[in-house]
DNA sequence: ATTTATATCCGTATTAATACGGATTTTTAG
DNA sequence: CTAAAAATCCGTATTAATACGGATATAAAT
């Protein structure tokens, strides 16, 4: 039986070596390496092309596991991600599977489920397990919203929103009209479907636009 | 030398396995058991006086860290709790550290150093790394507001406004003048120290006053 | 028991946010 | 390449939120 190479990106030390001592309890997977950001995942994989998968944490310092997700692909066609995160928020899922993760795993997993997931992905299936496909399914179904809805412009505005500009602070900082800014405000509760800032900001939080 | 008694108290699985083989390998520690929320622990810790330290996460479902912390006392005076979180969030650290936490580490703290504090607390000290007492004193600084400076009625404002209602409908639904909500938004604003409502949501979230 | 602080209530004035309507430019889709 | 859609811009009018000032009632502190 070939060995599976396997690197963990996560940036709690403690998970990430605790997993390696779970893993290499079993001889056909092999945890080559452990980083702790996806900057250091990038340059290990792009010099390692044997690597067969990686699991992938979503929230890490310098380069979180998104933007990994997406330089992989570019800098290693070989290495399949699997998503291991806390988060069974449909947003995430869903984002993780349209940017190529072969797998999407919650921290309260089981070793038997990972252990089988990483089996599995290792012959390049991709397999997501009911419980998260369901996720994903209602977030899609119930949310007309992508996270990309919103214009470059609109998530600059409500991000200064978020930090407590004004809108004549905003329009000032951008160089436009008041109303111009205002149209924005407008804009952007239409498209979050929610009728004013108190409400955008709790949804724009829910939705990770905004810290 | 006598060994430590140890009980992991986590949500996620795949963490609290691998923390437990981490653990495995130093001959002084003993992890008696594994469970996987509060109520779990309590009913654990009631049967079992001979344990010497909990490591307890905040967030877990049923009974979170915070609730789990407060019972402990009551139940068992021997036990000590060292909690393990990922968030370096003053507000909790205050709050563990005002709930008889002997210690708070991040999930990304080093193996070394989790052993260095369990036996630290198992000798009946407490002990805050420089990092954590950082963050709880900048905290404590930048931050008079405690978790109860918000009287019921502003609270209860609060949670209105962060579902989107205007003061005009608050007022309708609490039976006083507009002019009242007007004043408690005002009182709000004041002692979160924020100056509009994008600010107070995003404050309010951060606080955990509001989900 | 009395002071002190805090919560609760309200009026008037100002500023900010939202509603409605409309225009031009840039992107996207066929 | 062209039609449709979306992003960007702005004016006027209305409504909501905030600033300032002040009052009474209740709770806490000594």
């Amino acid at each position: 039986m070939k060995t599976i190479k396997l690197v963990i990106a996560d940036d709690h030390e403690l998970f990430r070596n605790g997993l390696k001592e779970l893993l290499k309890r079993h001889e056909d997977i092999e945890v080559v390496q452990c980083v702790s950001d996806g900057e250091e995942l990038i340059k290990f994989v792009k010099t390692h092309p044997d690597i067969d998968i990686v699991l992938l944490d979503i929230t890490m310092p310098n380069m979180d596991g998104f933007e990994a997700l997406n330089k992989l692909k570019s800098v290693n066609t070989n290495v399949k991600p699997i998503i291991i995160s806390m988060h069974d928020d449909g947003n995430y899922i869903a984002k993780c599977a349209k940017m190529g993760a072969f797998s999407y795993l919650l921290k309260n997993t089981d070793q038997e489920e990972l252990v089988k997931v990483v089996r599995i992905v290792s012959e390049d299936k991709k397999y997501f397990s009911p419980n998260i496909s369901e996720k994903m399914i209602d977030y899609m179904s119930e949310n007309t919203v992508s996270e990309d809805i919103l214009s470059k412009k609109e998530a600059e505005v409500l991000l200064l929103i978020s930090k407590g500009n004004t809108t004549k602070e905003i329009a000032a900082e951008l160089y436009v009209s008041s109303r111009t800014i205002e149209t924005h405000r407008a804009n952007i509760l239409k498209k979050l479907n929610v009728k004013n800032t108190a409400e955008l900001i709790i949804k724009a939080v829910k939705m990770k636009l905004i810290s």
